[in-house]
DNA sequence: AAGTTGACGACGA
DNA sequence: CTCGTCGCCAACT
């Protein structure tokens, strides 16, 4: 088990439909394996993205619901796109609507990074 | 080993 | 809203 490989499967922990931050990711991770990680290296280690299909990156977005602009398989337009297949709503062509769709991680309790 | 990077987050201007 | 700054931490060079 690599630390990129924890983080891969934290990822595939968000169900279709739902999206969440790097940010309740980076915490979780924190407290389900006890061991420090930044939102940075979440996002980080999905841009090393090995198995692009196999992970769902595509839920992951930053604090604002916004997509990452470098978006390692097709772009933004990319990952809108399955993401409205999974039934989430946009709030800009690139911004997903976090108060209907942010999926919040088991045993962590919320961790709403989310400030609205 | 040392400095830079990054699909981030928070706060201030 | 955008832009700058600081914090963050493993990987990259």
């Amino acid at each position: 088990m690599n630390l990129f490989t924890k983080i891969f499967s934290e990822v595939q922990l968000i169900p279709p439909g739902r999206v969440a931050t790097y940010g309740q990711i980076a915490k979780n991770f924190r407290e389900k394996y006890h061991q420090s990680v930044s939102p940075q290296l979440v996002g980080w280690a999905l841009h090393q993205n090995p198995k692009p299909f196999r992970t769902p990156c595509h839920r992951v977005v930053n604090k604002n619901g916004k997509l990452a602009a470098g978006f390692a398989f097709g772009g933004p337009a990319a990952q809108a796109q399955l993401l409205l297949k999974e039934g989430v709503t946009f709030l800009n062509p690139t911004t997903v609507d976090l108060s209907k769709h942010l999926f919040s991680f088991p045993s962590s309790g919320n961790l709403g990074v989310y400030r609205g």
